[in-house]
DNA sequence: TGCGTAAACGGGGTAAAGTCCGGTTAGGTC
DNA sequence: GACCTAACCGGACTTTACCCCGTTTACGCA
């Protein structure tokens, strides 16, 4: 289920599932996130309603789904990309880096990251990857009395949650003016918690 | 609708504001949040169901006042309480056992305050009384370059998310030990924000 | 105390999420 | 290449949140 697995996935079903991908991006373009319905999706891709249910387990998972491949450019930067985001950069320049890549992410996707939270099953529910990433970096740091774990959880859900929130509240987002706020607010607070960046002692 | 202005309701409405509140209270400890439908509520509180919504907007409305309603005990200790959590004690110290508190009433809360995220019809999605209060704080103590307002927007969330998040992957959540943990980081986060406490010089 | 109005009430109707199970097909095995 | 099994597919069915609008009721005012 997870990434690194190989499980095995018959070709039919993953056919299914990349065109039933492609025709919800579709009708995302065509009549919008909230008239995107099931039955439509289904009658549009051509397959049964049940099909569409045994792929993505809910109409949220449907959005995940759809959001986490979108991600996968962010992440493949991350893993191996230039150094302020990708390796090689002290960990702090890496963390405010990740914030800002992160925040534009959610700003472009603002429709389908909505998407993802409605609705009563749970969409899975995983750990999310920026929380992951912003671990991985805080161990790096090894900051002195720090719980790691939950460090990042909470960093994590700073991050997503305050933008999020203001997504639901107001319709729409528009320029770059309100996402610069909240990228000088993440920086502020990493250098805060990380005590003083700027000067990567090594 | 905020509460501090005092708009009129009808009569027989707060009643049966009242009544829905309370048989819903019945209807939890009865049948559990997920089985507590619309219908099932109008039915037992004698009302139709039409009145149900357009008190409560939505499903998740009514869970959403049920929560509030619990809050109200805690607001008032934070507002007229007694020091570490009510007025008189330096702001970080405020800070750290309002984050304490929080948690241990997310813990005790934690089925309705599930059930107050689902839904397609967003509840109101008001800013809550968290993010207020620890703006509030954050004013107090003024701390230099910082922006107060995406900072308290940053910490709410930092509070809330990890906590809620773990709640719904859980169905349950035992003793006191999980929050512990939760306390201790917040406790934790709050001195890094706020550069080492213990020490209110003052 | 009788009247007008604006709000609240009721409950049947609709749309859409999620379930089920009989029929079909992919892919491994001999 | 025939066969077997497990997974997949389809679409009718059920449940439930939410809407609508005719009817009733509370409350201010003369």
């Amino acid at each position: 289920m997870t990434w690194g697995t190989p499980q095995p996935e018959r070709a039919d079903a993953a056919r299914n599932r990349q065109l039933l991908l492609a025709t919800a991006r579709g009708l995302l373009a065509e009549v919008g996130p909230d008239c995107l319905t099931m039955d439509l999706l289904a009658e549009r891709s051509g397959l049964g309603k049940g099909t569409v249910f045994r792929r993505f387990g809910s109409r949220a998972g449907i959005f995940q789904a759809l959001l986490d491949d979108s991600e996968r450019a962010l992440q493949q930067e991350v893993l191996a990309g230039r150094p302020p985001l990708g390796p090689g950069a002290p960990p702090v320049d890496r963390l405010v880096a990740y914030g800002r890549a992160r925040i534009r992410f959610l700003a472009e996707n603002q429709d389908v990251a909505r998407a993802t939270l409605d609705g009563r099953k749970t969409a899975g529910r995983r750990r999310p990857l920026s929380e992951i990433h912003i671990r991985v970096l805080l161990r790096e740091l090894d900051l002195p009395g720090a719980d790691a774990d939950v460090l990042a959880g909470q960093l994590a859900h700073a991050l997503d949650g305050p933008l999020l929130f203001q997504l639901f509240a107001g319709p729409e987002l528009a320029g770059p003016t309100p996402t610069a706020r909240f990228e000088a607010g993440w920086r502020d607070l990493v250098e805060r918690v990380c005590g003083q960046a700027g000067t990567p002692a090594d």
